[in-house]
DNA sequence: GGTATTGTCCAGAATGTACGGACGTTTTAG
DNA sequence: CTAAAACGTCCGTACATTCTGGACAATACC
């Protein structure tokens, strides 16, 4: 099975910018990477071609809005998207609070959707921003994404990200993450009581689609002064709108769609078993 | 100036992907590329692999979340952005409509922001989400950015795009168009009278670096049955804010630097003009 | 149950890409 | 003001990668 490696290189060179690096020459990037100038200058030279790079004037690089473009076309086409959009509506003004939507991807937690809450002491963290990636152990959200894998691929993600501890709270210990990850599992929601950010809690549910599979999951944001333990009125509002949106969902023919290609993937994997 | 064909064709797969094809399997991605079928899942493995797209169970592709996690960095990353956001919050207060920012790319306008109108009958049309890319010609904003390039430049990209009618006021005419630029050059704003959309209006005016380069546009959408033309008052709040973000800039030690390489461009050209 | 279509995989052949160096500028250092 | 280091860009060649065409297993359709 080969790799394409000019597709693997560019992979890398749109790897190098970042929120904290915004923009990068073609020297910087061959010697980050490790490869000849005039091959990172080809591979500048033609991500822009394409839109994916943008050439400003002094001749260094930064993401190109062909980016934006494809970000809203993603956006607009995630079946899910829109279910939730209209429930986090519904949640945030039942609780003034900031909700958020999230999926898992390549073991990394990304936010989809966000409402702010009309609540003064509302949270508004750029953390949450459309399209941020974070590492999901640290999350309400990413840990209710994560109890829903199998712990040998928690483990794959895990390796690549780590238990950093992002406060005092943050839970490093690798077995009291396991329990933890089954107890989530069991109830069906998670909590976050400041172990991503000093003063933040966060109560997190799951969304299913028509064959029981996790694909995605809200949460809401709190003050942790205000609340702890955070209210068993707040927990299950949201526990309900998840509820919800699954539901909705079961009736998407979209799903039934995805719902026949979970048999064919479980006959693939009765393939390999041979 | 050799282009790397690998990334050039992984350019025509993700242009295939849009709003109204968000999912292609591999046969029809061969099939419309008018490769062979390896090829076609050669390259969509590849930018699976990074994350560009996002691999199905039923063995299809989507768009991969890596977009958004990217079309966030750019957001957060560009300059004029954040200067602008806080204007168009401003002029949203003052006028309760919708206002918008965008910018020329690759001869397409590209929405970069939006903030809807408080008022109950403020323009609310996905046309101008962020990210949303449009032909230039049809609406204020485009037309602003335009006037700010020269007609050959202008007439290059009107040959991609055409001059189609979007609604039976949009200027069709070459020669109209071009006097239509001649005038907004001048007067540093445009309007957009139920040219791109029935019963929606628009005026727009520039945003300009230190160097007086239009680098992007602000514009107000208003429903056109209310007023007709649109007010004075509005068009000059419009004006003043757009003056006001390119004051702002004008100080951003960022945009030094885009004034320094510009003269530098200036050499380039000189030296290709020998 | 048969047939057409799908995604995946394999091996050889040809093409495209990686490489090192050279050029003209720009920016820094002295 | 001069010198030199750093930068982006552009070649020509040799190699390695990608492209090609076909075969396979599995599914979807009739």
């Amino acid at each position: 099975m080969p790799i394409l490696q000019t597709i693997r290189q560019a992979g890398d060179v749109l790897e190098l910018f970042t929120r904290q690096d915004p923009e990068w020459g073609v020297r910087e990037v061959a010697r980050r990477l490790a490869i000849p100038k005039s091959n990172a200058h080809q591979l500048l030279a033609s991500l822009e071609t394409i839109g994916l790079l943008h050439r400003m004037v002094t001749g260094r690089y930064r993401l190109g809005f062909k980016i934006l473009t494809l970000g809203q076309y993603l956006l607009t086409n995630t079946p899910w998207r829109d279910v939730a959009h209209r429930a986090l509506l519904q949640l945030e003004a039942q609780t003034a609070q900031t909700v958020q939507l999230a999926a898992l991807d390549g073991g990394r937690l990304i936010y989809v959707d966000k409402i702010l809450g009309s609540s003064p002491n509302a949270i508004d963290s750029p953390h949450s921003d459309i399209g941020n990636a974070v590492t999901p152990h640290a999350s309400a959200l990413g840990r209710v994404l994560l109890a829903s894998k199998s712990w040998r691929v928690v483990q794959g993600t895990l390796e690549q990200t780590g238990l950093r501890a992002q406060t005092p709270q943050t839970i490093t210990d690798l077995r009291a993450f396991k329990s933890e990850l089954e107890q989530i599992s069991q109830q069906g929601y998670a909590f976050d009581l400041e172990e991503s950010r000093r003063g933040v809690s966060c109560v997190a549910a799951a969304i299913r689609n028509h064959n029981g599979d996790i694909i995605a999951a809200i949460g809401l944001s709190l003050r942790s002064d205000r609340t702890v333990p955070i209210s068993t009125s707040i927990r299950d509002q949201v526990i309900l709108t998840a509820e919800g949106i699954s539901r909705s969902l079961a009736f998407d023919p979209e799903f039934v769609i995805e719902n026949r290609a979970q048999s064919r993937q479980a006959g693939r994997n009765a393939r390999q078993a041979k």
